[in-house]
RNA sequence: GGGAGCAUAGCUCAGCUGGGAGAGCAUCUGCCUUACAAGCAGAGGGUCACAGGUUCGAGCCCUGUUGUUCCCACCA
């Protein structure tokens, strides 16, 4: 037979043909269809650095899952990917694999290293998205874009010259974080604290006009020379008689005030602080307040400054071009040149020679250190870009606030509106080359500042001919800050923007929710207007087995295509979407792959009996018309789960979704309803078996729907295989609910069938009686009807010979049978050989304790008056009718016994 | 210092708006029952961290405690 499959499921066979023919179909495509609802996702871009891990197989797993749902509950739906240039990730990347060659930046020079950056993101980029496709992602691959190319390009310096314009971007000195090893400023979001050892070295600064020495502590003693002051408390007692005297700096011997600041908090230390505006953020804003100098004694690369570093600033501050708050350079002398490191040693040194070292506290303490390279990160007085961030934030909380938008878990909301309020001016501009340049021109004659689109040429200004533009390039979340629009053409009104913006929900993880999230959606609403999605679902992390941080340094790190070579990708999938509730980070073990892939094979093998009793030229899946009771009950249960999923995705509740699949595959569709198929399917009518036949092809084939957006290879394997209608499953109907196959007796019946085949099962395993040894049942029952037409279940599912039903008296010789006793019979077993009386009796008994203890239970709630008052009438009449089963299980139980006794 | 999450079976975790706790793995027993041993049929195992409170009723809501993880914050 041509449609037989093989005895276990094998992904390597199945996954890139299937895509391939996907993809061939252009099944992925969004083609902007008229009168159909939309539904978006712009896929949080990869870096160009790297290749995929198994944050980026859930986020994309998930982002996946929903957008195949919705296609095939018939939206137009467009999941648009990409790729980020990572400025800095990648520059530091390049750098590292140039410095491999003995070449530095400087030795290429900017447009050769900018070559090879786009040679590197050629190789990578292509590298990820190839990734992305082996997971199963279906893409609209022909809409890919990138951040640096020509459209987001455009979009980021029309977004710039925009801001400019109404003045929400400015330069100028500010204190920045300063990366000595990126040589290049960050933002205060790209600061990660972590914890180091230190020391607060107790300082001695003598007063000039009362000669006493003042101490002082500090955890950065190398930032001495650049002190322009120290600070002291107009409060405080102590220092009272110190207010406008001075004090002599060591080892410069340099006299510098000393200052009354809020800042300096008497109830810390000494309550004196040095001041360094320079080279510290509060210091920086004391300068400001008392319009202290602000000396530099760091150059850009973590070095102390010298004699040329001088030269160079005071050339600049001559010529009358600096801007407000430009630093004066120290010459640090003999200090010159060292790293800040070795000028802390060498300071301390001759610090101690001097005397002026009082204490050594030892000390811990948090130091920022760069998010990308973890080198500590110097606080520096730099002129750099700046977005005013407290007029854009305003809208950006109101929108949250009034739900435009909604986090999944709700409890990110506060994560978000946390940081929005706390969001300080945000520094845009690196030092770096591979990146968008910031798009601002000076002249040269007369120190003019042109910010524009297009390349300047004449200074508006002068007139003057003699520009360049910024050496600087913007931030890497600036571009992607606009990625939900500037990828659907923006600022161009183009058909992709009208027809998909604003987008629908943005799957990312918590990590970065103050970094892109934020950004967002403060950006589209100050230059589109509207929201850029509606829902932001978020994800935890995915850790190993022992609950780490999955880290290249820690080495524990699981390859996703590893995963997907043993496992296949929707095993992988399988397993990232199930068991795990939004927002909570998930351990990832191979034990929870292989179940996953154990289910896969689950299928398979159900698919492969189904396939073993078919024809050829079967019709296409339908309901037929001689149902059976079985039918009915699996339709039934069918039904409710197309409800149950379909709800469960509607409301994100991926994991729940699966879990409902999970549950109705293997234990309701394959351990019963296979099996019951059976009896049909080996009989020797052919109008059973075809309708037995009908209906497993039915169900399978509408599950396998439901499962797709899950575990799309497989299903569309099989769901090929089965008869079908339409070229795809990926592009077939949802199925949808049906008050026709609403079967609540059928159901109700059929419980009671399988509660009675489990009893006997449970009876039969605990006397460890092996199936091959058949027994005779003699079933005592008010529903004799249905178990006489139901004999035939427990022939095949309780190992049953003969079987007969009656209302009260027994059908066979029932000397030496044990009993069961369900709600709605009592089945006595004859096999007297094995049967200890004694045993059977207690059992009853214990049994019949149970019994009477839960009613004992539902009746004291139904004598609470309160209880039948206040609770819902659904609630209380389901105890009511639990009563009246227990009950009559308690009569079947007295008679069961008395049986025993009376022999 | 501020904020948030988590604490449920031996392990990993579900449990949606409060109506007498579930899954996978592991353990134990019996089965190669003609789709599947990556399987089938059973079993054992939980004071839902602790203490109060609200309620007819709390794993779920409120308060506090303990443990743990994370985020934010300029402590010199």
């Amino acid at each position: 037979m041509s449609k037989e499959l093989e005895k276990q499921y094998n992904p390597k066979n199945v996954e890139e043909r299937l895509y391939k023919t996907w993809l061939d179909k252009k099944y992925f495509h969004a083609k902007r269809e008229a009168g159909k609802k939309t539904y978006t996702i712009v896929i949080p871009p990869p870096n160009i650095t790297g290749q995929l891990h198994m944050g980026h197989a859930l986020d994309n797993t998930l982002q996946d899952i929903l957008i195949r749902y919705h296609r095939m509950a018939g939206y137009d739906t467009l999941w648009l990917p990409g790729t980020d240039h990572a400025s800095i990730a990648t520059e530091a990347k390049i750098v590292e694999a140039m410095r491999k060659e003995g070449v530095t930046k400087e030795d290429l020079g900017r447009e050769k290293f900018l070559e090879r950056a786009w040679d590197w993101k050629a190789q990578y980029g292509g590298r990820i998205i190839e990734q992305l496709k082996k997971m199963g992602s279906s893409c609209d691959w022909d809409r890919e874009r990138f951040t640096l190319d020509e459209g987001c390009s455009k979009a980021v310096n029309e977004v710039f010259c925009r801001l400019y314009e109404k003045d929400l971007i400015y330069r100028g000195n500010r204190m920045v974080n300063w990366c000595p090893c990126c040589n290049t400023s960050i933002s205060d979001a790209e600061v990660e604290y972590d914890e180091k050892e230190g020391n607060f070295w107790h300082l001695l600064y003598t007063v000039k006009e009362t000669g006493e020495q003042l101490e002082l502590a500090t955890t950065r003693p190398e930032t001495m020379l650049g002190d322009t002051a120290v600070a002291i408390n107009a409060e405080d007692e102590r220092y009272k008689h110190l207010h406008g005297c001075h004090v002599i700096l060591p080892l410069l011997n340099k006299e510098i005030p000393i200052v009354c600041d809020e800042h300096a908090d008497m109830t810390k230390g000494t309550g004196v602080v040095k001041i360094t505006p320079a080279h510290d953020p509060n210091d920086f804003e004391v300068g400001q307040r008392h319009n202290l100098p602000i000396v530099r004694t760091f150059t850009y690369d973590g070095h102390l400054t010298g004699a040329e570093d001088k030269r160079i600033a005071d050339e600049l501050i001559a010529s009358g071009r600096a801007a407000e708050n430009e630093p004066e350079v120290l010459d640090c002398g003999k200090y010159a040149g060292m790293t800040t490191m070795e000028a802390r040693k060498a300071i301390l040194e001759d610090l101690k020679a001097g005397g002026y070292i009082k204490e050594i506290e030892p000390l811990k303490h948090e130091v920022g250190t760069c998010y990308r390279c973890h080198s500590t990160i110097e606080p520096m007085v730099s002129k750099q870009w700046f977005v005013r961030m407290v007029p854009l934030a305003k809208p950006a909380i109101e929108a949250v606030e009034k739900g435009e938008i909604k986090f999944i878990p709700e409890r990110f909301t506060k994560n978000y509106l946390n940081w929005m309020n706390g969001t300080r001016d945000w520094c845009i501009s690196r030092q770096l080359w591979w990146g968008h340049r910031i798009p601002a021109w000076y002249c040269d004659d007369c120190g003019e500042t042109t910010v524009s689109k297009t390349a300047v040429d004449t200074c508006p200004k002068c007139g003057g001919k003699h520009l360049h533009q910024d050496e600087d390039t913007l931030d890497t979340w600036f571009s992607s800050a606009l990625w939900p629009f500037s990828t659907l053409g923006w600022p161009e009104e183009t058909e992709d923007l009208k027809h998909y913006y604003p987008t629908n929900t943005l799957v990312t993880g918590y990590d970065i929710i103050g970094f892109w999230v934020s950004r967002m959606i403060f950006s589209a609403l100050e230059y589109t207007g509207k929201v850029p999605f509606d829902t932001v679902l978020i994800h935890g992390l995915v850790r190993d087995a022992q609950g780490r941080k999955m880290s290249k340094s820690l080495g524990n790190g699981i390859d996703p295509l590893e995963i997907i070579d043993k496992y296949g990708a929707d095993a992988l999938r399988f397993t990232l979407a199930t068991g795990n509730s939004p927002g909570n980070d998930m351990r990832f073990s191979d034990e929870k792959v292989e179940a996953s892939r154990n289910f896969a094979n689950k299928i398979w093998n159900a698919a492969r009996f189904i396939l073993m009793n078919l024809g050829e030229n079967e019709p296409a899946p339908y309901i037929p018309e001689n149902l059976a009771l079985e039918d009915k009950w699996i339709l039934s249960k069918y039904n409710e789960l197309v409800k149950g999923v379909t709800e469960s995705l509607e409301k994100y509740e991926l994991g729940m979704a699966v879990q409902k699949l999970y549950d109705f595959i293997w234990d309701v569709f394959c351990d019963w309803y296979i099996e019951i198929a059976k009896i049909r399917l080996s009989c020797e009518d052919e109008e059973l078996k075809k309708c037995a036949k009908a209906v497993l092809v039915y169900v399978m084939s509408n599950t396998l729907k439901l499962l797709h957006p899950f575990m799309p290879f497989i299903t569309e394997e099989i769901w090929q295989t089965l008869p079908h209608e339409g070229e795809s499953i990926m592009i077939s109907p949802w199925p949808e609910y049906s008050e026709n196959l609403v079967f609540l007796n059928e159901e109700a019946d059929m419980e009671k069938i399988m509660t009675a085949v489990k009893a006997v099962r449970n009876r039969r395993a605990e006397m460890n009686v092996p199936p091959s040894k058949k027994a005779q049942l003699n079933i005592v029952t008010k529903d004799t009807e249905l178990f006489s037409d139901g004999a035939k279940f427990f022939t095949r599912l309780a190992s049953a010979s003969e079987i007969g039903v009656s209302e009260k008296e027994s059908v066979f010789n029932l000397e030496g049978a044990v009993s069961v006793v369900t709600e709605a019979a009592t089945i006595y077993i004859p096999m007297d050989e094995l049967v200890d009386f004694k045993a059977e009796l207690e059992r009853l008994e214990k049994e019949k304790k149970a019994v009477l203890k839960e009613i004992d239970f539902l009746n004291s709630k139904l004598n609470n008056a309160n209880f039948v008052a206040k609770a819902p009438e659904a609630v209380v009449n389901g105890q009511r009718e639990n009563l009246a089963k227990q009950t009559e299980k308690l009569k079947m139980l007295e008679e069961s016994i008395a049986k025993i006794t009376n022999k």
